[in-house]
DNA sequence: GATATGATCACCT
DNA sequence: GGTGATCATATCG
């Protein structure tokens, strides 16, 4: 069963409020999990896509969190991780995919979560036109990738300021979950003992869970761990 | 200037 | 459940 309301109860045809600076300041392991049940609306020509966040995960700027980008500083890449908060941190990975974050503390500090998954809830049909590959609804956005193919975000919208009426990509107040989770992030190789990584419990779009094991499986030879 | 690496997805078995 | 694709970034020489 697909709860296409689940919790609040407001009405998914008209958007809540704009997130502000006040709601993503704060230590990015709070504020990552107050972000789910947030929409992230994307006003395209073609259309509007709006998707309700069920999976988000933390990155610290404060030097604890070798997994973040802005590990090694202000880099060229990161820059935009240290900038004021409500900002798009767009970045490509595995030469292949886009993932998107929003920068979550103030300026100077390089927090950032990463916005893994959601569900559809506006705009399935145009969604769905960008992602001929995804069969089931609930994979029209789930996994970091995925969820900027569905919204269509690119690089065009590195810098982009999400907490701003009339941007084009945007972040607003939603339904919170009735049930959040936590757990360990996916896909890195340092600091994987943090449980950083939020979802709603009770989604269905949420990344498949590697219970501790590795995520990637490189060429065989190296890794000689076990 | 060259190379190793990665916050992944789609498709194959 | 496992593997290939593919390139920007960072680091090293």
């Amino acid at each position: 069963m697909v709860g296409v309301l689940s919790g609040g109860g407001r009405p998914l045809s008209e958007l809540g409020p704009l997130l502000t600076a006040g709601d993503l300041l704060g230590q990015p392991d709070v504020v990552a999990p107050a972000l789910l049940g947030c929409l992230l609306v994307t006003d395209r020509p073609e259309g509007r896509v709006a998707v309700r966040l069920t999976e988000v995960e933390a990155y610290s700027g404060e030097g604890m969190d070798p997994a973040a980008h802005s590990h090694r500083g202000p880099t060229p890449r990161a820059e935009i991780m240290f900038g004021p908060p409500g900002r798009l941190y767009v970045y490509f990975s595995y030469g292949v995919h886009w993932c998107a974050n929003v920068v979550v503390a103030p300026d100077g500090v390089g927090s950032a979560v990463l916005l893994r998954a959601g569900d559809v809830v506006v705009g399935e049909e145009l969604a769905r036109a960008r992602r001929p590959a995804a069969r089931a609804s609930r994979d029209l956005a789930r996994g970091p990738a995925r969820l900027t193919q569905a919204l269509a975000i690119g690089p065009e919208d590195k810098g982009a300021c999400l907490i701003e009426p009339g941007s084009r990509v945007r972040l607003h107040h939603g339904g919170p979950p009735s049930s959040v989770s936590a757990g360990p992030r996916i896909g890195i190789s340092q600091a994987t003992d943090l449980p950083w990584r939020f979802w709603a419990t009770d989604a269905d779009s949420v990344s498949v869970f590697r219970p501790g094991g590795r995520p990637r499986s490189r060429r065989a030879g190296q890794d000689g761990r076990s």
